[in-house]
RNA sequence: GGUCUGGUAGUUCAGUUGGUUAGAAUACAUGCCUGUCACGCAUGGGGUCGCGGGUUCGAGUCCCGUCCAGACCGCCA
C-alpha cells in the first residue's frame, strides 16, 4: 500500500493514527537533532519529523541522503506539533516517522518547485511536468477541470447532447490559415484540421439533433499571442429554432452560473451594445466596460479655431483620464511617446490639466482659451482633477487609436480590477468587410451568418451596409465568444458565396455538402462558440491562457519539451509522396 | 512579414566611460544549531558573458551578422 491518507487532509483529529503517506520532497530543514520534510502530494503538504530522540539512528542516517524532489513512501505516526503553523491546513500536526522508502531518486530540478518559481517561463516550459507540481499550474488545471466539469452539466441539464465531430476535414480558403495533413492513401491530398467544427454543427441541425455541443480542440495556422494557441479548445454550441435573444438568454445563464459558482459574483443582465456603439465610444469591438474613459468627438468644438493639427485633421477625439490632473510632465511624455510608435502612429497626443483648484493647464494654452477648454472638458463629462487627451487623425482609424491608448492608460492606473467582471453582447456587427488588398468582399464572421431580416433586400444594393444576425460575448476587453443565426437556405447562402467572389463551381466544390443539405429541410438554427482557455483563464483572474493550458505552445509555435514541430525521415517523406521544396527568402 | 526588448553562475538578475582576478541573491555541498515551517549561522564549489566575425594595446561592454526567447503590429472568417 503506497498510502492511507494524502498529503492535504490529516489533521488534529488524526492525532496518535498510524498513517502511511506517498509523496514528493517540497523541502528539507535538517536542523541536526530534527529534520523536517515537507512532503507534498496533489493534495497538500503534510510536515513528516525525524527526530534524534524518538526516532532510530539508522532512519536518521538513511534520511540524510533524501534530496529535493525524490518520491519516498513514509509510515509513521500523527502527532501533535510543539508548535503549530496556522498558516497551512495540516499545521497542528506531523507524522514522527517510523520507516521510509524512496520510491524514486530525483536530480536537482532546474528551477524551484515552489509558488514563486525562480524560473523563468522558457524553463518552466522545457520542464513543464515539473512546472506543473507548482500550485499556479497545478490550480489552474484544477479549475479548468471544475469549470468544464460544470459547462457540461450545465449543457446536458438543458438537453444538449455532446457529439464528436471530424478533425480530418478539408481545406478551405476562407479565414485563418489550416494546418495540413496529408494523405498517404490518396497521395497529394490533404485532409485539414478543423479551425472549427462550423459547418458539420450545422448539419447536425439539418440531422435533427437541436441542441449540439461540444467541448472540442480547434487549429488555426496563424501567429500566437498571449492569448492565441495553435491549438485551442472551443465550448462549441448550436441550437435549432432559435432567434438570436433565445441564445443570447442561454449563455448568459451560462456565464452568471460560472462566475457565480466560480466567483461568488451574481452578474446583472449583460448589457447589450451595438458594434457601432463599441467602435464609437470605445474605440474596439471588444471593449473593456470595467472602467469610463468613453472617447468624445471634438470636432464641433475644436475645429476650425486657427489650431493647425485640428483644423487639418478629420477626426478630434478626447478622453478624460479620471484623477489625472496631477500627472507629471514626464508620465504624460511616456503616453504621447506610446502612441507616436510604429504600432499606433499618432502624431502627437495633446494634454488639457483640470486641477482640482479649477485651473487649466494644457499644451495647447497659446491657442485656446480657459472658457473654451472648459467646454471641451464638460462636453468630455471630465471633473476637476482630470486630465483630458486629445488626438487628432484620420476618421478611419483615430477611434481605434484613442481605443489602445484607453486600454494603455487604464493597464497603468490599473483600472483593470481582476476581481471585477463586466460581460458585455455585442450585436449588429457588419456582415462583410471589404478587403482592400484583395479588393473583394470578406465576412466579418464566417460566410454561413445569416443578415437580419430587414437587410435582406441590401444584399443586391449595398452589400457593405448589410448587418449580420450575429452576436460576440467580451469579458473585461476580452473576445470570449461569438456566434450567430446561420443561413438555412441554399439560395440565399448560394447568393453570400457569390457576394464573397467565390463563383458557382467554387461554392459547390468546397460547400456543396451544406448547400444541398438546406435543400433537405433545414430548420432555424444559430449559435455559439465560446473560448475554453480564455474563459478559464478569465475565471482564473489572469488574460495569458498559457498557464491554462497543460502542454502549451510558446510564442514560436514550438513545444519546447518534445521538441515539435521536427523533420520527418526521408522514409516518411516518401510514403506520403512530398518533396521538401525550400523557396529561397 | 515587420517593430521593439532581452540573452552573463543550476536559476533570477546587476555589471558605470571599453581597463586588474566578472558580482549579488537564490539553489546546491559540507559543518554547526533542542521546534523549524521564506529556519538561522559559517565555509565552499560553481562562468565558452548565446554563437560567429570586426574595431581596439585591451571587448561582458562598441560595430556587423546570426541563432534563441518575450511583447506588440500585420495576421487571427
Amino acid at each position: 500500500m503506497y498510502r492511507s491518507h494524502n498529503c492535504g487532509e490529516l489533521t488534529s483529529k488524526n492525532i496518535s493514527n498510524e498513517v502511511i503517506l506517498s509523496g514528493w520532497v517540497q523541502k528539507i530543514r535538517n536542523k541536526g537533532f530534527i529534520i523536517w520534510i515537507d512532503l507534498r502530494d496533489r493534495f497538500g503538504i503534510t510536515q513528516i519529523i525525524f527526530d534524534q530522540k524518538r526516532s532510530s539512528k539508522k532512519i536518521i542516517e538513511k534520511a540524510q541522503k533524501i534530496g529535493r524532489e525524490y518520491v519516498i513512501k513514509i509510515n509513521g505516526e500523527v502527532i501533535k506539533r510543539e508548535s503549530i503553523n496556522p498558516k497551512m491546513k495540516t499545521g497542528e500536526i506531523e507524522v514522527l516517522v517510523k520507516d521510509f522508502t524512496v520510491l524514486n531518486s530525483s536530480l536537482l530540478p532546474p528551477f524551484t518547485i515552489q509558488d514563486n518559481s525562480d524560473g523563468g517561463e522558457e524553463l518552466r516550459l522545457k520542464y513543464r511536468y515539473l512546472d506543473i507540481r507548482r500550485n499556479p499550474i497545478k490550480n489552474n488545471l484544477i479549475l479548468r477541470s471544475k469549470i468544464t466539469a460544470e459547462i457540461r452539466s450545465f449543457l446536458s441539464d438543458n438537453d444538449f447532447i455532446e457529439v464528436e465531430t471530424p478533425y480530418l476535414i478539408k481545406s478551405t480558403p476562407e479565414g485563418a490559415r489550416d494546418f495540413i495533413v496529408p494523405s498517404r492513401m490518396n497521395p497529394g491530398n490533404f485532409y485539414a484540421l478543423p479551425q472549427s467544427p462550423q459547418t458539420f454543427k450545422q448539419l447536425l441541425m439539418v440531422g435533427g439533433i437541436d441542441k449540439y455541443f461540444q467541448i472540442v480542440k480547434c487549429f488555426r495556422d496563424e501567429d500566437l499571442r498571449a492569448d492565441r494557441q495553435p491549438e485551442f479548445s472551443q465550448i462549441d454550441c448550436e441550437m435549432s429554432f432559435v432567434k438570436r435573444d433565445d441564445v443570447i438568454k442561454q449563455f448568459e445563464n451560462l456565464i452568471y452560473n460560472l462566475l457565480y459558482k466560480f466567483k461568488g459574483i451574481k452578474i446583472d443582465k449583460i448589457p447589450i451594445l451595438t458594434y457601432e456603439k463599441c467602435i464609437r465610444l470605445y474605440g474596439s469591438d471588444k471593449p473593456d466596460i470595467r472602467f469610463g474613459m468613453k472617447l468624445n468627438y471634438l470636432n464641433e468644438l475644436a475645429k476650425n479655431k486657427g489650431f493647425e493639427p485640428f483644423d487639418s485633421n478629420e477626426s478630434i477625439i478626447g478622453i478624460c483620464v479620471p484623477n489625472g490632473s496631477n500627472f507629471s510632465r514626464k508620465k504624460i511624455d511616456q503616453f504621447t511617446n506610446w502612441v507616436k510608435r510604429p504600432e499606433i502612429a499618432a502624431n502627437g497626443l495633446i494634454w488639457i490639466k483640470y486641477n482640482e483648484d479649477g485651473s487649466i493647464k494644457s499644451s495647447i494654452d497659446k491657442y485656446f482659451n480657459y472658457n473654451e477648454l472648459i467646454k471641451w472638458i464638460d462636453f468630455c463629462e471630465g471633473k476637476k482633477g482630470d486630465l483630458l487627451l486629445i488626438l487628432a487623425g484620420d476618421k478611419s482609424n483615430t477611434n481605434l487609436k484613442m481605443g489602445l491608448l484607453r486600454m494603455e492608460i487604464a493597464e497603468r492606473l490599473e483600472l483593470r480590477d481582476p476581481e471585477k467582471y463586466s460581460p458585455l453582447w455585442v450585436i449588429d456587427f457588419p456582415l462583410f468587410m471589404w478587403d482592400e488588398e484583395e479588393k473583394c468582399l470578406k465576412s466579418m464572421h464566417h460566410p454561413f451568418t445569416a443578415p437580419i431580416e430587414k437587410h435582406l433586400d441590401l444584399l443586391n444594393t449595398d452589400p457593405t451596409k448589410v448587418i449580420a444576425n450575429s452576436y460576440d460575448l467580451v469579458i473585461n476587453g476580452n473576445e470570449i465568444g461569438g456566434g450567430s443565426i446561420r443561413i438555412n437556405s441554399s439560395d440565399l447562402q448560394k447568393r453570400i458565396f457569390s457576394l464573397l467572389g467565390f463563383s458557382e463551381e467554387e461554392a459547390i466544390n468546397q460547400f456543396g455538402f451544406l448547400i444541398d443539405s438546406f435543400k433537405y429541410g433545414a430548420p432555424p438554427h444559430g449559435g455559439i462558440a465560446l473560448g475554453l482557455d480564455r474563459l478559464v483563464a478569465i475565471i482564473g483572474g489572469q488574460e495569458i491562457i498559457r498557464d491554462f493550458i497543460a502542454f502549451p505552445k510558446n510564442n514560436s509555435g514550438k513545444d519546447l519539451m518534445i521538441k515539435s514541430p521536427s523533420k520527418i525521415s526521408s522514409d516518411q517523406l516518401n510514403e506520403l509522396q512530398l518533396r521538401i521544396n525550400p523557396l529561397k527568402s
